[in-house]
DNA sequence: TATGGTTACCTTACGTCGTAAGGCAGTACG
DNA sequence: CGTACTGCCTTACGACGTAAGGTAACCATA
């Protein structure tokens, strides 16, 4: 023991992994520079050399938790490969909750981002390509993606935001480098692509976040009297 | 002209009007106690002789919306009343909908108040009260209040936590004062009440999150399915 | 008309936050 | 043997929410 100087030298991973804990343990509100850098044994002005601020800092819990959803739908997703899509979207899912569950603030943390971080298109990148896998169209996988709002990562605020208010990040970074998130995103960037394509107004950009709510409604309210028509449970095959 | 003085004297209801404006115009980090009481003519501390503080002028803000999200649903109800439940939770949420993106701020602050407004559970109680109109037993429109997650009110981590981390809040509104609320909001209560007797294992409370979690997956996957093995839109009649 | 209390606003000040600016030891390399 | 760089530190600034207390206007009562 002595646990002065520091040992282990500080570093971007130690600072998120710390911060993680701190937030589990205390609350997001908890997690202040000082406070996580009182908890690494070190000054607050420190950890600027690994992070790039606070902001930053969040941005990295950000991907962190994604990170450790990912982790877990593969882990989940070993057992059984090339199962159905309906099967791998429940464990993706499921996963990605029992996640959530254990970060309470990390929906929250995910839906205050200014800019959607790279993992959680990643993300969803997996769920496209799941859906077109079995057998859903390029149009259908978009709107079930809508439809699936806070499922998926327990947070929706932007199903209500018309693309970030005023036609700028998700458009724009769905026109502007396309051809670069192909490699990276690739169910993702042809399920725009086609949606782009297929658009019949292309002023209104290629989402039209209004159809898509009230689409997800519809499949609700349909789902619902289906099941008030039967007695209980979904599963309707 | 001659903006000197209060000529109008300065209270609760101007206060969060101007702070609804205020957030509206650059949102809600722009909302501070010195800069609202700028934006009033007045100096910061003045505010809290019409408000508790800064959480108590948040909760003041998510009373504001709802009271608008209210007046919305009650005008386009009026048009058509004795419609059946389908267009009238489709109204409803609508309307919510078009409040929320004049709000954009609402969804998060709504998500992020510590214990939930009166008023969200007063909507919460039309929703009930029209599905058990519309022939819904009450044990399915508790799951329907899941399912609608976010489509509601715009926010939905509550979903994912489990009734406030520690049996807390929900759990407690319900068994300890169900009585008082039964004047104010009748179906809920109602539904708590029938929810909580059907209950096989009391020790888990009156509701499984898990439960409704799946419950609420399989019907978006079921109606996405149907959806594609069809080739487009939902209503199956 | 004088007086004491209440109301509504203000001034000052404290502790906490994120972080800009710069200091100062070690280590690495010419 | 410098010397430049890295990694951590100290100090300080402005903005935040708000506790404590001051002051001026009003208003009922004597």
């Amino acid at each position: 023991m002595g646990t002065k100087s520091p040992r282990v030298p500080l570093s971007r991973e130690r600072a998120l992994a710390t911060a993680v804990a701190l937030a589990d343990a205390e609350g997001i509100q908890a997690l202040t520079m000082r406070r996580l850098a009182a908890e690494l044994g070190v000054e607050a002005m420190s950890l600027y050399y690994h992070l790039p601020g606070k902001e930053g800092l969040l941005d990295g819990l950000a991907d962190t938790v994604l990170g450790e959803i990912e982790a877990a739908v593969r882990r989940t997703g070993t057992i059984g490969v090339d199962e159905d899509w309906r099967t791998r979207l429940r464990q993706r899912f499921l996963s990605a909750r029992e996640v959530m569950l254990r970060h309470p603030w990390a929906p929250a943390l995910l839906g205050s981002r200014p800019t959607i971080p790279a993992s959680v298109y990643t993300y969803y990148d997996g769920i496209v390509a799941t859906m077109i896998g079995g057998g859903f169209s390029y149009r259908l996988a978009h709107r079930a993606v809508h439809a699936f709002g806070s499922l998926a990562l327990g947070f929706a605020q932007e199903i209500f935001r018309p693309a970030s208010a005023g036609g700028q990040t998700d458009v724009e970074v769905a026109e502007a480098d396309l051809a670069a998130m192909a490699e990276a995103l690739p169910s993702l960037a042809a399920m725009i692509a086609t949606e782009a394509h297929a658009m019949s107004d292309p002023t209104l950009g290629w989402c039209d976040s209004q159809v898509e709510f009230e689409f997800t409604l519809d499949l609700l309210l349909d789902g619902l009297e289906r099941a008030r028509d039967r007695g209980a449970s979904p599963h309707s095959r």
